[in-house]
DNA sequence: GGGTTAGGTTGACATTGTCAACCTAAGGGA
DNA sequence: TCCCTTAGGTTGACAATGTCAACCTAACCC
C-alpha cells in the first residue's frame, strides 16, 4: 500500500490523495475509484496494519513476555502506523473495528496462556488482559510523544513500564 | 479561549484558524497577531489545559486514589483537550513540554505520598509513577476510542482499570 | 510632534478533499 | 455479432483552509 509508505516516511501529513495517487502514478483522482474517500483510504489501510499485527500477536510458542516486546518493537518501528490503528475512528468502519477486536483478543489469549502456566496470577483473566493492553498502550503512546524521556533522570522506556508490570503481576506467593 | 470551545463542541476538525477568528468576531487572519502559526495556537491551548490538569493533580489533601479518579473524568469530560494536550507535539514548545512535566511531576508526588502512607506497595516510586501514569493514560485513550467496551462482556471502563491496577500495587502481606 | 509598533484588515495564493462530467476498454447477454 | 453495462481512469472545477504580503490605524514613547 503507497499510503502506509508515505506514512511512514513524512507522517500523517504526507498522506494526502494527491501524493498517493501520484505515488501510483495516477491522476489526483484515482483514489476515489477505490475508496470512498480519505478516512476511508485511511481505515482501510489501518484494518490492514491491525491484522498484521494481530497475526504477530498470534503466533503460537511465545510467552506472553516475548509477544509484548513483540508488540513494543512493532510500534516503535511504525510509530504512524500506530497511531493510526489506534487512532479515533469516528465512525469505526466493521472491518476496522473486527481487527482491533482480534488484535486484542490474541493478546488476551497470551495472557490466558500466561496464567495457565502460572506466570501471572490468577484472577479475571479478561480484566488483567484489558489492564495490560491499557498499559502498554500507554507507556508507548507516552514515550512516542515524548512524555516519558523527559518525566525523571533514568529515562524510562514502554519496553520497561511493560515487563515492570508483568512483574508485579506475578503470583504473590501468600498475597 | 475560543479555540477550547471550538474544540469541545466540534473536535478537532471544527478547530479551524478562519472559525476562531469570525468566533472573536474578526477577520480571518487575526489569529497570526498572536499566534505564529495554527500549530502554536494549538500548543498554547495545550499548555493552557496542561496547566489546569496539573493544578488539579496538585490539590492537597486528596488521595492517590481521588487523584486518579479526577484525572480520569476530567479527560472523559473533555476528551478532545485530553488527546490534543496529550497528542504528539513534533516540535514541543517550551512551556507545553514544561506544564507536561509538571503534571505528571505532580501525580508522580500523589504516588510518593500513597507509599508514604502504606497504601502501595515500596519501591523505585519513580517507575511506579511512571507505570501508573501509562495505565492510566492506555486505559482513557481506549475508551475513548472505543477499544474497551467492544472488547468483553462486562464492559470495562478507564476508571476500572485505573483502580484495579491500584489494588495490585497494594503492598503484598509477605512477597 | 514624529516615529515605532502592536493589533487589525483585505486580498491573494497553493494545497487539498471532493464532486461532476466525460471517456474507454472489457465483458456478457440478445 | 452488436449493444450495453460497468469498473476504472481522466480532466476540470470548487470550497475550505493555512499562510504570506501589503496596507492601515491608533497608542505610546523619546
Amino acid at each position: 500500500m503507497a499510503a502506509a509508505e508515505l506514512l511512514d516516511i513524512g507522517g500523517p501529513r504526507a498522506v494526502t490523495l494527491r501524493a498517493v495517487a501520484e505515488r501510483v502514478g495516477m491522476s489526483h483522482n484515482a483514489p476515489y475509484k477505490h475508496f470512498a474517500s480519505k478516512e476511508a483510504l485511511l481505515a482501510s489501510i489501518a484494518a490492514r496494519e491491525l491484522n498484521a499485527l494481530a497475526d504477530v500477536l498470534a503466533e503460537e510458542g511465545r510467552s506472553l513476555e516475548e509477544v509484548l516486546v513483540g508488540y513494543v518493537d512493532w510500534a516503535l518501528r511504525y510509530p504512524n502506523r500506530f497511531r493510526l490503528a489506534f487512532g479515533p475512528w469516528d465512525k469505526g468502519s466493521p472491518d476496522l473495528n473486527e481487527a482491533a477486536r482480534l488484535a486484542l483478543r490474541n493478546l488476551g489469549s497470551a495472557v490466558s496462556r500466561a496464567q495457565d502456566k502460572g506466570q501471572i496470577r490468577q484472577g479475571d483473566s479478561e480484566r488483567l488482559g484489558a489492564l495490560i493492553q491499557a498499559t502498554v498502550h500507554g507507556a508507548l503512546e507516552m514515550e512516542l510523544n515524548g512524555h516519558l524521556s523527559s518525566n525523571g533522570k533514568h529515562n524510562m522506556n514502554a519496553q520497561d513500564l511493560a515487563l515492570t508490570l508483568l512483574g508485579m503481576l506475578a503470583p504473590s506467593r501468600v498475597t
